[in-house]
DNA sequence: TATTGTTATACTCTATAACTATA
DNA sequence: TATAGTTATAGAGTATAACAATA
């Protein structure tokens, strides 16, 4: 008997271990086109276009000063590009270069990719089943915190 | 009309957010007990007893030397403590302090209880579908991939 | 005064490369 | 030689506090 005698996941284990798991594609995605976790979520928090520093500091949940130096770095590196806001001249928004938009859409279509492959092996039904107790519990934890968009990838 | 007009999350897109809103709540529940993510991912790996570093490096996807600090770290903060291996004069295993002991289980026990107001919601059999449906996807990573236990948390 | 963003500073986290000690 | 782990070094990521400029 070779049979796959599943342990029988607890509920959140079951969550913690998705959520890991979801992570390392991420990281593994990111490191595949040469960029941090953190660049490659930026990039892709950017592909619907500018965003400014304050609305960037709650949708990645980090401090200004860090963002600023995630902004920095991305921007060394040519990702991303300050642009003067037109109607506040103590903002800026965070726009994508060129080579910023290609990358982010790589990371982004190759997160799809990967996340589609694993989750090849589910039915169609347990598939939307799925996507429709995660919408639950998303929308769960908006009616609590009341963000409307946590962080969110894009 | 205020009803919630769900944008119907791509599959893909809600389990990156599903992934996102679990690394936060760690994040957070870490943060209450003055741990750092890494520090507490670390503690709940050590709960069913000490562990070598090699073993530790598979677990967390570092590098030994990343590893090294990390243990640093957490030891100089007296949360664990390096024994020699008695069969091996070139090893250690890691094991928590009655300190490291006690922030491990308020840590593992905080995230067990957001995640299961989190999905407080969820009707029982909804809630049933989403730990197979996840366990699917673990299995199918599991069988290409050929890591019997990825990270997981403990 | 309040808000937007940056600078200064100090940690943590991580990787690569070179090293020590044991197997 | 190979494996277990550490050290040296460099860079990314993060936070707190103080600051400048604009609203």
């Amino acid at each position: 008997m070779v049979t796959t005698k599943e342990p029988v996941l607890g509920f959140t284990e079951a969550l913690v271990r998705l959520a890991h798991l979801v992570q390392q594609v991420f990281e593994d995605v990111a490191k595949e086109h040469d960029l941090t976790p953190q660049q490659a979520q930026l990039l892709c928090l950017l592909i619907d276009g500018p965003v400014g520093m304050t609305e960037l500091t709650r949708a990645l949940r980090l401090e200004k000063s860090s963002l600023t130096g995630l902004v920095d770095r991305a921007e060394k590196r040519g990702l991303v590009a300050r642009t003067r806001d037109s109607h506040d001249r103590r903002a800026c928004r965070i726009a994508l270069t060129p080579d910023g938009e290609r990358l982010g859409a790589l990371a982004h279509d190759g997160m799809a990719d990967r996340l589609e492959t694993l989750a090849a092996g589910l039915p169609r039904e347990q598939r939307d089943l799925l996507g429709s107790a995660i919408a639950g519990i998303l929308a769960e934890h908006t009616a609590t915190t009341g963000h409307p968009r946590p962080p969110a990838d894009r």
